[in-house]
DNA sequence: CCAATAGTGTCTGTTAGACAGTATGAA
DNA sequence: TTCATACTGTCTAACAGACACTATTGG
């Protein structure tokens, strides 16, 4: 059977779609070079967290010096949308670890999954061209490289600030740069809404959140993270340990962590009294419904 | 400023890109010209309902004559992907509605939502096609012109039949036609899995069988929906509405239906005692979470 | 000692779930 | 009378949420 010549075909071949992500992290507040903060609050607390996004400098003629999405297009012929958004992630944040083929795009310490398609004819001044976003949620630990980098050219992290008065406001680590919806090229404003929105449901609704955390980790850390992620989540710190560990609807969610000698295992990090560690149970299936009995 | 020739552009201009959409219905069972039913139940009691979705056969070089969902390609430079899958929605459904311009796509008794990109570059045998993938929810009534057209090479409804042993089963509703998975055109087979969960979890987790129940409905046929989209879902009748309507978390989802007087406005359509009356209160904002105090 | 975090005891009102029982009116 | 569907009453266990209280240990 012949091949097909570009005119018969319904599709015309292409260079590849282009693929754009949204890198998430939830930064932990990191201590100054003598292991002092930078506010008041004492050494053994808990340093703040915050959502960040990762973004680079375009250079070259359109957009030239905005900041945008990391992105790129699939090899043609070779690539499916997952694998060129695995190559993309990896490649923009010199990510330390591989990522392995587990179902739903998990790996321990990276999530990754497609959230939309964009294609409004208006949104690339050069023209009509679509774009595929994806979300990603990385582990801090994973994205040293980045930040050994330094190059402005390069990716870097914002931390992102949402509020009624100014709906997305990034600012970057070392507070230099303060970036606007208008600041931002093509319209990865409205991409990056879209996806703050997608990762909130995402926290709340899964057990995304274990992708922000260590291996193991405390239930204070644990509602840090829900809440850098999602705004519209005010911890409650009394009961929410007890509900979260002891009702039945959550039966073995999160299990608890034990020493080498079988007992509970406890850390001092944060706190003078250890706390208790815990992990999240793979084989929990979450199932949320607005009805009752499901 | 001169336009760009095709050569200087990153990404060339295309015809459009594909859009394929996976109508969904609830459909009652009909009954017979002369208002007997096909089995031996009652006639006031309630009629089956079953998830159902809108199939072409296609004509042309590629999967000749086999099953594919409806699409087609959005128009280049004027139409965006919401556009292109308005469209195509209805002139496969021949709808008699207009779709109105509300937030999120939605309007009484049709809902619309991209669902996800499909890239892999041997989905199509002709070269690498993508596919953007949409869900669409239609009320039964709305189809009436489809199933008038009653031509093989239109569009057509098939019950879908999901089981262990048999991944996808999909059979046209006078029974003649029988598809499984390896019969439909493309991967439209995954696509058509993937969009089963994705409506689901819709369906348990928003309002959105607001968008398959008539105006007004009894909490009976609201877990016919639910149970028709959602297999998972066992209905257990005798508690059911009380926890619905009662509960504080679920406060005013559902509205009772009064009449002219005031009055509780009941149904006797299915029962011989009269049931009450409902519809879904368009604020009622659904959150959900796996986490308590949310 | 104080500050900060971890965790328990106890109480109240709400919800889930089971099950028995009553209500309505067509066939 | 029987049947299908629509409800209500009542009980128990579980859960949400508030608040007071104790526990641990670095500084």
């Amino acid at each position: 059977m012949r091949r097909q010549t570009e005119q018969e075909r319904e599709y015309p071949s292409l260079r590849g779609l282009p693929v754009d992500i949204c890198i998430f992290t939830v930064a932990t507040e990191r201590r100054t070079a003598d292991n002092t903060r930078t506010d008041r609050r004492s050494l053994k607390s808990y340093p703040r967290r915050c959502l960040e996004l990762v973004l680079i400098q375009r250079s070259g003629d359109t957009f030239n010096d905005h900041w945008a999405l990391p992105g790129g297009f699939t090899n043609v012929e070779t690539e499916s949308l997952d694998q060129a958004a695995i190559r993309e992630l990896q490649e923009e944040t010199n990510l330390t670890a591989a990522i392995g083929g587990e179902t739903e795009g998990w790996m321990d310490g990276i999530y990754l999954e497609q959230m939309k398609a964009y294609y409004t004819p208006w949104r690339d001044p050069r023209g009509p061209t679509p774009t595929v976003a994806y979300v990603a949620l990385v582990n801090e630990a994973l994205l040293a490289g980045l930040r050994a980098g330094g190059d402005a050219k390069q990716a870097q992290l914002f931390r992102v600030r949402v509020s009624d008065a100014q709906p997305l406001v990034l600012e970057s680590e070392d507070g230099a740069i303060t970036l606007h919806a208008a600041d931002l090229a093509f319209d990865h404003a409205s991409i990056i809404a879209d996806a703050l929105r997608f990762v909130e449901n995402k926290v709340m609704t899964t057990t995304i959140a274990r992708t922000l955390l260590p291996k193991e980790f405390t239930i204070a850390q644990l509602q840090q993270v829900i809440a850098a992620v999602a705004p519209s989540y005010r911890p409650t710190t009394t009961n929410f340990a007890r509900d979260l560990l002891k009702t039945k609807t959550r039966d073995r969610m999160l299990l608890e962590v034990l020493d080498e000698a079988g007992r509970p295992k406890k850390t001092r990090q944060y706190s003078a009294r250890p706390a208790q560690l815990y992990t999240f149970n793979r084989a929990f299936d979450a199932r949320v419904s607005i009805y009752p009995r499901f």
